[in-house]
RNA sequence: GCGCUCGUAGCUCAGCAGGAUAGAGCAUCGGUUUCCUAAACCGAAGGUCAGAGGUUCGAGUCCUCUCGGGCGCGCCA
């Protein structure tokens, strides 16, 4: 069916271009308060404007002119020249009818013209556990996913993972500690080390002396492990990779940790001074050669990246880890009930790593990328530096290496081209702005992107605590999302426990985490996007607002009727097959069937404009609708030339219910709660 | 310095190409249960939409300036 604000619009419109001879939109709206009616066209009074008329008389004019008499009663001309509209009862039941033969979609048409869509999304880093930082893209990023595809769209999903670049080295390096730590130190000293550092992060002086000991027992382990030539790492380290694939379940939780020290070192290292012995390949042989310390990761990051032959067996190991990394993340993605699936939807920096040469290549041949200080780069007009200056958009650092611009042009470049991508959208932190649109300006430079196609980036604010600042853990640390996910779901059984301790406990089980998870990801939906939020599972379980919770449990009072009724005699299949009729009388009915009609419109804004909100803010306006209407209301018990009707509102609610929270922002439905 | 973003009730937030008297929830005060889940519903109170100009028949929304918060601005992602 086509949404009822398009057939007002486009009858409306013809009207007003009858009466005044322009081509202005009716702009039909839902109205502002009941008592204007169900809609309001606004579009008169701006079509006054261009043809210098009265707009209330123009209003009238065009009130005269209109034929809708199938869909609203005798419009009426208020205020400064707006058209109230309301809906015949007639015109109301036919679209309630109208979403009860087509229950599946409920009567929600298909784009007519479906487009290929890239959504770029959650992008979690090798190596690291997903913590709170990954929620918002990968939520959001899921709604979008989920809102394209329902409307026909061919949506290919992008999980663009971070596994290339700085953390390659330190994963190796990690990998290493880890090995030195259980093969020649018989304990995990990384550990230790880790403690160390974060008590003495205030006094210099010890954390120099604890780096030197580092050092200086890195070096040591190092110079130990050849065989034959310099370096070679055959007596130790290699052999601990070799069989790195049989043991990596056991020794992942220890692998992290290993990887937490190695980052922290990094950061701590820098002006330290501290030298490290690694090798470099002569004329035709490794020879020894000492660098910065806090250089190292990065030394070996660009080892690695030349690949070959020589570093075979840490490509492997990497890639055992990235697949290890994955397996957490799908964990976590079945949690969320997210729909990003691993393969499938996995490209990351990797993929795009033997074209990195190519894209630099292709921009210099086009004149785009030119040297500057020692760097390649694209200047995108219009993009200035706190000097003034051009700002660049760097693709080749001076060393020879590539960047996340360089990475992010090749995946763009390969959505366009192989995908087909008629539409991309990314969907990371506002910080990123500036990013996003250098890369999308050097891509139109570049002539990758024609004028049908279109680029997004669907930006997001922070998540904060209840202090208002970004939101860690007691003691400073980055939110782990699972041990989030964990809370919620502990304290919304607390909540089952309490409110309905009789269930079976492994249904309780169920509602808790549907309830919890859901309020987590519901709680971050409601909220505008761009605004930054104070996380607060207080709030996000709590019965009453709009939460998650409030919608499962309208959605559970509606299933509980279902249940009763076959005990007070009440058929409901039966009811509602032969259903033709739709005599709604209540004030409480009409105002629930008028909201249920409008949930396409809904969709549609929340499409338009990637923003969730407006399609939990409609649902919370069900939702309230329907608990009115179940106070008001008796079901069940009512007169039978009423109880049909009510029947249905209550089937099209929960469908709705259900659609709305289960299909477009994946959060569970629970059948009694 | 430049750019992006935000500033709405005591608190947390909505407000969908400008539209009628700015809305929720929490907290506060009051009411509703022989009846399908009261985890609910109804009502009261609460606002100079940061401030000042401007455009418009009409501005929380658009423009300019000011104040305040967050973020970003050459080799991290």
């Amino acid at each position: 069916m086509k949404k009822i604000t398009e057939l007002l619009e486009t009858r409306i419109a013809e009207a007003i271009n009858e009466v005044s001879g322009v081509d202005a939109p009716a702009l039909v709206r839902p109205a502002a308060d009941a008592k204007f009616g169900d809609y309001q066209a606004n579009g008169v009074m701006a079509a006054a404007k261009q043809v210098k008329t009265h707009p209330r008389q123009l209003a009238e004019k065009v009130v005269a002119a209109m034929d809708i008499s199938d869909i609203c009663q005798p419009p009426e001309v208020a205020g400064p020249g707006f058209i109230n509209l309301r809906l015949t009862d007639g015109f109301l039941a036919e679209r309630l009818l109208g979403m009860h033969r087509d229950a599946e979609r409920l009567g929600i048409d298909r784009a007519e013209m479906p487009q290929t869509v890239v959504v770029d999304y959650s992008g979690p880093n090798i190596a690291k556990q997903m913590h709170v930082g990954h929620l918002r893209s990968t939520i959001i990023g899921d709604c979008i996913a989920r809102l394209y595809d329902f409307s026909g769209h061919n949506v290919i999903r992008q999980n663009h993972i971070g596994d290339w670049g700085t953390q390659f080295g330190k994963v190796i390096l990690a990998l290493w500690h880890l090995c030195m730590a259980r093969k020649v130190h018989k304990s995990p000293y990384y550990e230790d080390d880790l403690k160390a550092i974060d008590s003495n992060k205030e006094n210099t002086n010890k954390l120099y002396e604890i780096c030197v000991q580092i050092r200086n027992r890195h070096n040591e382990d190092y110079l130990n492990d050849q065989v034959e030539e310099f370096g070679d790492a055959n007596k130790i380290f290699g052999p601990f990779l070799d069989k790195l694939d049989t043991i990596i379940d056991d020794v992942w939780p220890d692998i992290l940790k290993a990887y937490q020290f190695v980052n922290l070192l990094d950061e701590i290292l820098i002006g330290m001074d501290l030298s490290i012995i690694t090798r470099q390949k002569g004329d035709d042989k490794w020879e020894p050669v000492e660098i910065p310390y806090e250089n190292l990761t990065r030394k070996i990051t660009a080892m690695l990246q030349i690949g070959g032959q020589d570093n075979q067996q840490e490509v492997d190991a990497w890639g055992l880890i990235r697949e290890k990394t994955m397996q957490h993340c799908e964990d976590i993605y079945h949690d969320l009930n997210v729909t990003l699936e691993h393969p499938r939807d996995t490209r990351g920096e990797s993929y795009y790593n033997p074209v990195l040469p190519d894209v630099v290549t292709t921009l210099k041949s086009k004149g785009l990328a030119v040297e500057s200080e020692g760097a390649m780069c694209v200047f995108p007009e219009g993009f200035t530096n706190k000097d003034g200056q051009p700002l660049p958009f760097i693709i080749q650092k001076s060393d020879g290496a590539f960047l996340y611009a360089t990475t992010d042009l090749a995946a763009l470049r390969f959505r366009l081209d192989e995908l087909k991508a008629e539409r991309v959208i990314y969907v990371t932190d506002a910080r990123q702005a500036l990013h996003f649109q250098m890369l999308f300006a050097a891509a139109k430079m570049a002539g990758w992107v024609d004028e049908r196609i279109t680029l997004e980036h669907v930006t997001f604010g922070a998540m904060l605590g209840a202090d208002g600042k970004p939101f860690k853990t007691r003691t400073g640390g980055t939110v782990k999302l699972k041990d989030l996910l964990d809370e919620a779901i502990e304290r919304a059984k607390g909540v089952v426990e309490t409110k309905n301790p009789d269930l079976p406990a492994e249904q309780k089980a169920a509602i808790a985490k549907a309830v919890g998870v859901g309020a987590v990801k519901y709680s971050d939906y409601a909220n505008n996007r761009n605004s930054d939020y104070v996380f607060s599972f207080d709030k996000m379980l709590a019965m009453d607002g709009n939460t998650a919770p409030y919608m499962q449990y309208a959605y559970a009072r509606i299933k509980s009727i279902e249940r009763k009724a076959a005990g007070k005699d009440v058929d409901i299949a039966k009811e509602l097959d032969g259903i033709a009729a739709l005599p709604l009388a209540e004030p409480a009915e009409k105002d629930l069937a008028k909201l249920l009609v409008r949930y396409d419109q809904a969709i549609a804004a929340a499409m338009a404009e990637c923003r969730p909100n407006y399609l939990t803010g409609y649902l919370y306006d069900l939702a309230q609708a329907f608990s009115r209407f179940y106070t008001a209301c008796p079901v069940l018990t009512a007169e039978p030339q009423h109880r049909p009707a009510r029947l249905l509102l209550c089937d099209l609610t929960a469908r709705t219910i259900r659609h709305g929270l289960s299909e477009l922002l994946g959060i569970e439905v629970v059948e009694q709660m």
